[in-house]
Order: structure tokens, then sequence, then C-alpha cells
DNA sequence: TTAGTTTGGTTGTACGAACATTATAATATT
DNA sequence: AATATTATAATGTTCGTACAACCAAACTAA
């Protein structure tokens, strides 16, 4: 983290983002950053209101953004806490392989398969809202855990948002910090389809499995902060290896 | 609805619930019972502190809650809104096989295929904290939408919780409803995994697919109100038929 | 007619205050 | 020493207020 982009651990009143958003963002990074653990207890909201100097209902606001991020939870009369990442994040929020494959206990890796230029087919056109024919950028990796195969991302990139991606190694660096640090843009949100079924058979070499092996198989749809379709991902999980997990209320 | 069963549209004071809990359970039964139905603009947040006699802190807590829950959203300077349901709610909150498939588009059906006392096995002890050998009621269901099989729901409830249910027609009845009005339970939390799997043969023969093909295989804990496990639960569902969906945060 | 302006209504953000509820630690009582 | 009480501090709930940002419609002036 250089210094010129370290994120000041204070409020800015000039800046146009809501107080509660950059405690939110301040507070947030703290526990990505291990300044928090899990376990740890979070100043009290009393304390932070005097540290940021803000009023409670702030604090408070950013803390049930938390919350709702599942990153603390509260106890009444004890306190605020970081949250132990067992939940898998992985139905909530858009989560790297590699973040989610530490989260499951394994050593991550990518193989690279395929990158180049195509042509949007239909279907593709349809869901990143471009004309069939225009440019997408295609990128196809092989996700091994451990060093066994995983999973296989079959990612789509609208060419006209990022076109200067050629140049970098995707088996090193993470597809989404390249779209931050050199197209400036933020996958803020996405819609995906999860299915189940059998193994293609280009998927199921790669992968290591039989052709009838079940798979768990993701299509999503990821939008920029200017809420315009950037990437259409397709995701083909081992079934006896990769599983999702998530809580649901009455 | 009965007239004693009816909630009365007004907030108690009196009642230990608090009151935004309150009011978000009378808008969420407005929208549910389509008394306001989606695209309809609700009342504006002066309107309903003026209507339930609250402040706008309590109207926007229990907003809020309803955004969160994806029944509504606002729009700055227009008001706030019924959301259309198209978003799945499947990967949210508990909802019902008959709820789930009527949004859909699907007619609802079931067949009981099994229903007994059974002994707890080591797993199902563990998943519901109860001890292996105590007493299990097992309900085995084919669900079927318009009029093709769909899923299988295998149904492990703790019998000490529910031993009134012997008597009902679990093919007419809503497990849920039962809970709740025979035995007074209600599922209010739940932690699942998603997994692919093959069919095994026992399910395929009653979901009329072959053996090799994938489904989607969920395993369910339930907790009452109490958070105690109360139910267990095995879906299987057709991979050729059904589908999650749902959306993330960046 | 049309482009710009005003106005009223809506949600968004933020403050301060008060009391309730719960958990923990310190203190008093038996 | 064990138990009951009290004090304190934390989060939970609710109120009232004020202004900002935004939208739509009515209005005004070129």
């Amino acid at each position: 983290m250089l210094p010129e982009n370290a994120i000041r651990d204070q409020i800015d009143r000039r800046n146009k983002v809501p107080l509660y958003q950059q405690l939110y963002e301040l507070l947030q990074a703290k526990i990505k950053n291990k300044e928090w653990e899990p376990g740890d207890i979070l100043p009290s909201e009393h304390d932070l209101l005097d540290s940021y100097q803000v009023s409670r209902a702030t604090v408070r606001q950013a803390l049930d953004a938390l919350v709702n991020d599942g990153l603390i939870y509260r106890e009444q009369g004890r306190g605020t806490f970081v949250a132990y990442p067992n939940v898998d994040q992985t139905l909530v929020r858009i989560v790297s392989f590699t973040e989610d494959m530490e989260r499951r206990g394994f050593k991550p890796s990518t193989k690279v398969l395929f990158f180049g230029k195509i042509k949007a087919t239909p279907k593709l056109a349809s869901q990143l809202a471009i004309q069939p024919g225009d440019e997408l950028m295609r990128l196809d990796r092989l996700r091994l855990a451990d060093g066994e195969p995983m999973s296989i991302e079959e990612s789509f990139l609208v060419h006209s948002m990022c076109s200067g991606l050629s140049d970098y190694d995707f088996s090193e660096n993470s597809l989404r910090v390249l779209l931050e640090e050199v197209c400036n843009i933020q996958l803020l949100q996405a819609d995906q389809i999860i299915r189940a079924i059998s193994a293609p058979s280009n998927i199921a070499r790669p992968l290591t499995v039989k052709t009838t092996d079940p798979l768990l198989y993701i299509e999503r749809v990821s939008y920029s902060q200017y809420n315009l379709p950037v990437e259409f991902l397709r995701l083909y999980h081992r079934g006896d290896r990769y599983e999702l997990f998530n809580s649901l209320r009455g």
C-alpha cells in the first residue's frame, strides 16, 4: 500500500461521499487489512463518534452496513465484534477465486487456457447490452486448488471498456484488480444463475472429470459503477469438490 | 383470514415488539396480501409517520428492512414503490415450494412418498443437535410443476417439537403452516449447502431422470424462533428444469 | 412555442437527545 | 465464601429537527 494510496483514517467533510459511507469504508478497510481480526472487539459506538467526530446515527448507519455484509456482529450490552469469516460470501458479494479458495483453506493457482478477441454472439450481445458482432475480450482460465483442477472460468469482457488489458499476465494478476487500475472500472453489482449440468467434453477434459459428471454451473453478468454490463462469466465448478453455502431468513 | 387472526392496521405501543418491527410486518402483509401491487407507490414517509403515529426514523427503519428484503425500492425525489417480484427469493428467504413455483409460472402439486417415524442417524443427530437414536419424523415428497416431476424433498423433523403433526395430509397442507399453527413453531432462520450431484437411483426414478443426470442438491437446517434446529431438509432439484438466481454486490 | 425557473413534494443525510435492554464488573449483604 | 445488589457501559429503540439532493409539474419569460 503506497502512501499516496493510503487512506487517511479520518472523515473528509468536504467530500461529497456521505459520512456514513466514508466511515463504512474506513472500518471495512481495517478489517480487510487485518488491523482488526475476527473476534476482536471494535471501539464502542461512543468511541467511534468521538474519534471520527460524527453523530451516533452516522456511526450506526456505517455499522449497520457492515453487519449487513456479515463483517461484524453486535451483542447488546457487550459490544461490536469482527465476524469470523466462516460464512461463505460467494452468494452475497463478488468474491475472487483467490479469496474464495483461501477462505476454504486451499492454495489457489491459475492456468490461462485462452486469451484473445472474439465477436459477440447474439446471446452474449443481449446479456452485455451490445450489438452482435461487437468485439469482446475472451479469457478462459483453469482454476486449481492445491494444484488440483477445481473450476473453469470463461470471461467475456466488453472490449470498448477495457482495451488496455492485452499486455497483462492473467495467471498472475487478478482480472478485477486490472479492471480497476487499468480501466478504472469497478464491478459493483452482478446477477447470476446457478444450475447443475453434466460436464461438456471440452470442459470435462481440463477439469479431469468424466463427461457425465455433475458440475455446478454459474452464468454471471457483472455491472460497473455506471451500471453498465462489463463482463459475462461462465463458471464451471467440479460438483465433487465445490459447494456453495448461504443463510436464509424466514 | 378470520377476524380474530386479522392484524389490526395499527401499532401497539404496549407491545414489547419494536415499533419499526411492527410497522415492517404490517407493510409486508399489505404487499403479500396484494393490497399493494408491484409498481404501486407507497404512501410517502411523511404519510406513514402520520398514519401510524411514529417518527420518521422508525418509518425509515421499517422501510429499510423491506428494501433489504427486495420487497420495495426507493427513488429519491419520486417515492417508494412495491418491487416487481422478478428477483428469485430462494437464496434470500425461506420460500415454500408452492410460492417458488408460482413465481416461476408453474402450477405446483405434491405427492407424499413416505411419512413416518425414524431414529436419528449420527449425521442427522449432529445437524439437529439431538442424540443419535432420538425420534424424528420423516416426510418425503415428490414436488411437481405443471404435473411434471421437479424436485424431491426429504424432511426430517425433531419429533419432540412437533408430535401433533401425524394426523395431517401433507399433500394438501403446507408443512410450514402446520408447524406454525399446530406446534407454534416459526422457521425464522436456515443454513444451507448447495451442490451439483448425479441423481442417486432411488431419487432418479420418481424424478423420471437417468441416474447419471445432474441434480441441484441442497441440504438445509432450519431454526425456530428460539434458535433451535427443527428441520433437516434434503432437496433434489432436476438440473434440467430448476435453476437458482441471485444478485451480488461488489 | 420553447427554454429556463420556480415550487412543492419526495427520499437522503446528519445531528442531538433520551430512555430501554442487556451484560459485566464492582460492591454490599448474608 | 457465596449470593444478592448496584453501578456502569455497551448496544437497541425512538423521538424531533434540519437541511440536501432530486424529481416532476407548474409557471414565466424570451
